[in-house]
DNA sequence: TTGAATTGTGTACGTTTGTACACAACTTAA
DNA sequence: TTAAGTTGTGTACAAACGTACACAATTCAA
């Protein structure tokens, strides 16, 4: 334990002071989340709690963010991080077309499960109660959408489609994902059954998204 | 006004005890909508604020609800018998099949923005901070998604997709069509252009999935 | 008609909240 | 090395909170 202090010690002494504000302000962010993971939604998270969470006192939490708002700022900028970032790693795995779409559940479950705190600030606050975070989110979650037509024209998937009409077809996709999020988490673990049959269900609202795509070009040709 | 007083004590003496309470007990229900309203999460209510909303002494609270969560349950009562009626409205509505879904695209918008505090409730609790709303709301939206399979079955279309088929189809087109409320609630009034633009991106997004629906009775097939 | 039960009011208490101000410890730039 | 700026602490206070208790005004059942 001694060590342990020491070496901490010594990181944080190793750091330069923005360095460690920036620690702080971290250790704040992550407060935030881990109140918000024990069942208590964002909005009513309050600065002294987050500050005691954080242990730190209260005034120590307006060095860093104006009001409980700001902080909401601060973890969205995280969200979308966090969105990149699975994006990138969904481009690594998805090679095989067979069942692509099943392996990109898989992904994205574990996915999800590993960043459980944030994706619980994303659903619950995507249409929760500050409108300034609720935009700010929906912000994020339209780059990803937009990200991920931009990969499915790179991978020459749905070449017909227009990429007002990629976008759309994305959207469907990121709103059926998002929806699955608060399930996932929901779930409790080592539930083998109630997890294969909510994948599965996942997996088929996607291939029955992906086939109406694959049929759209022609609806749209055939209006024309 | 003193008639109106009049017959609002009327109205009020004419009334049983147990009516008179289901009317405050209402009012608390109402006053907590209403407080969501003005960009409040309902966790963040406090039974002092609720009650101060209906006019009542913070006391008074009690006689109704355990608790703010108790209160909370009271809404989601409302939220099963809102959709059933959307259901029942929708169900007279639709019976040309040409542009059926623009139609009834048009009778849902309405119907949120008729049903605006409600609408709000559900789309910000159904992955909100209070797991027992959460599981509530969801019992509901499952019931609420049974019945459009069931509606589905009775119109005939889809028919030879197997009953879990048509309830993961119907379970798909409700997390779209929720997903689209808080957009629906969260754009300003007197905007034709952007509201024309997200209607229309809704209605391609349920086109896309009964296009996929329509095919997908032919890949369950193939895979015997 | 009388006694019990219910609904709403008034008062009160200890906690917790957001925020203000002064101050200590320190890093950084000159 | 010194002066200024930044980060975190300590104390303080008015306001709001949940909830307990006693009580008034009724409705209902007997």
């Amino acid at each position: 334990m001694k060590i342990r202090m020491a070496t901490a010690t010594a990181r944080k002494e190793a750091l330069s002071r923005t360095g460690r504000k920036d620690l702080t302000r971290n250790s704040l962010l992550q407060a935030a989340l881990h109140l918000m993971g024990e069942g208590r939604s964002f909005t009513s998270l309050g600065i002294r709690e987050i500050a005691r969470e954080a242990s730190m006192v209260p005034n120590a939490f307006y060095r860093h963010f104006r009001n409980t708002d700001d902080l909401g700022l601060g973890l969205v900028e995280e969200v979308g991080i966090t969105l990149r970032r699975l994006l990138r790693e969904a481009r690594q795995a998805d090679v095989a077309l067979d069942d692509m779409v099943r392996r990109s559940v898989g992904v994205y479950h574990q996915y999800v499960l590993n960043n459980r705190l944030l994706f619980l600030f994303i659903s619950s606050e995507r249409s929760g109660g500050s409108r300034i975070l609720r935009l700010a989110i929906r912000n994020d979650v339209s780059h990803f959408t937009n990200e991920m037509a931009q990969d499915f024209r790179r991978l020459g998937v749905y070449k017909d489609l227009s990429t007002s009409s990629l976008q759309m077809i994305c959207g469907l996709i990121v709103t059926t994902m998002l929806a699955a999020a608060p399930e996932i988490l929901d779930l409790p673990p080592d539930q083998p059954l109630l997890e294969a049959e909510m994948t599965e269900n996942f997996v088929q609202q996607l291939q029955v998204v992906l086939l109406g795509a694959a049929q759209w070009k022609e609806k749209s040709l055939r209006e024309k």
